[in-house]
DNA sequence: AAAGTAGTCAACCGCTGTCTC
DNA sequence: CGAGACAGCGGTTGACTACTT
């Protein structure tokens, strides 16, 4: 559609961000806060884009991040989550606290392949190496590796099961595996920071609790329709577009159902979790 | 010591979704 | 309703470093 450059690339830098630069980004947004990339770097005196400045401002330079390497715990959930999400690394960065997206990425490209690769696990479909791939899954509803260019025409099928037991968190034994076997040489200080860097994201349940919720949505224009979303916050977004959650919706709409009982988190219809406020149910 | 190779990660690019007019 | 503007996302690139030959 002939859409103009999301800035002026004659006049701005590219590459490596020097330190000046870092400074007046960061003074910048510390008096007036994040937002309105578009402008920033005019306001802030910067030759950059607003792009770049907002990946260098949510990549690098954000208070909170949390720099250095990644914990077992850490390892595992990344995989655990890649495994529900496919790679949608923002929505796995939102579950882990001062990461990054591209850090995530990463990470998952230089290291955990490579891991699960040496574990025997296909990275793509975390199923067992040399399995075929299109194992009946066409069947199932698979969030995992929907071509971008289907992702707005992911067509819904009625007849289709509703297996989700796809998406049922098997994880928890092996991570409790690796968590509690020390072969890794580490100190015992080491050690049980790590075990309590794992207890923290593995919080030693029974399952991963991704609080993926199905509801009526509480706020919001949008109050009519039926969303899948994580639940934290106000940069959360719905997991599968309006379109493809019409199947979601049309499977579900006629008998309320919780989510995560679907995916057989639960054994009843509405889990315990399951609030109820103002009239609607807020399904965990 | 130099050249070649592999690994890492910050940054860029192009696309999509959402909002506004 | 369509087009443009914008923010955000995921894939890819390329500079840099570490390691190997």
């Amino acid at each position: 559609m002939g859409r103009s450059p999301c800035c002026e690339k004659a006049h701005t830098n590219k590459g490596a961000w020097t330190k000046e630069e870092d400074q007046r980004l960061i003074d910048y947004i510390r008096l007036h806060g994040e937002g309105c990339w578009r402008s920033l770097p005019k306001a802030a005196g910067l030759l950059r884009c607003g792009k770049s400045c907002r990946l260098r401002w949510i990549n690098y330079l954000r208070p909170d991040l949390k720099r250095g390497n990644f914990s077992e715990a850490e390892d595992e959930l990344i995989i655990k989550l890649h495994s529900l999400l496919g790679n949608k690394w923002s929505l796995i960065a939102a579950r882990l606290p001062g990461r990054t997206d591209n850090e995530i990425k990463n990470y998952w490209n230089t290291h955990i392949k490579r891991k699960l690769i040496s574990r025997g696990i296909d990275p793509q479909t975390h199923g067992p190496l040399n399995q075929p791939t299109n194992t009946n899954k066409s069947t199932e509803l698979d969030f995992r590796n929907v071509p971008k260019a289907s992702k707005s025409n992911f067509a819904p099928n009625p007849s289709r099961d509703f297996n989700f037991n796809e998406f049922q968190v098997k994880a928890k034994a092996e991570s409790i595996e690796e968590g509690t076997t020390s072969s890794s040489g580490m100190t015992t200080d080491e050690e049980q920071q790590q075990q309590e860097e794992h207890d923290k994201y593995a919080g030693n349940s029974q399952e991963l609790d991704l609080e993926l919720s199905i509801g009526i949505s509480s706020s919001g224009k949008n109050n009519h329709s039926t969303g899948v979303s994580t639940a934290n916050s106000a940069e959360s977004k719905p997991l599968l577009d309006k379109s493809n959650f019409q199947f979601l919706g049309q499977a579900m709409a006629a008998k309320a159902v919780c989510l995560c009982c679907q995916l057989g988190f639960g054994t009843s219809e509405i889990c315990r979790n399951c609030q109820s406020t103002n009239g609607f149910n807020t399904y965990c």
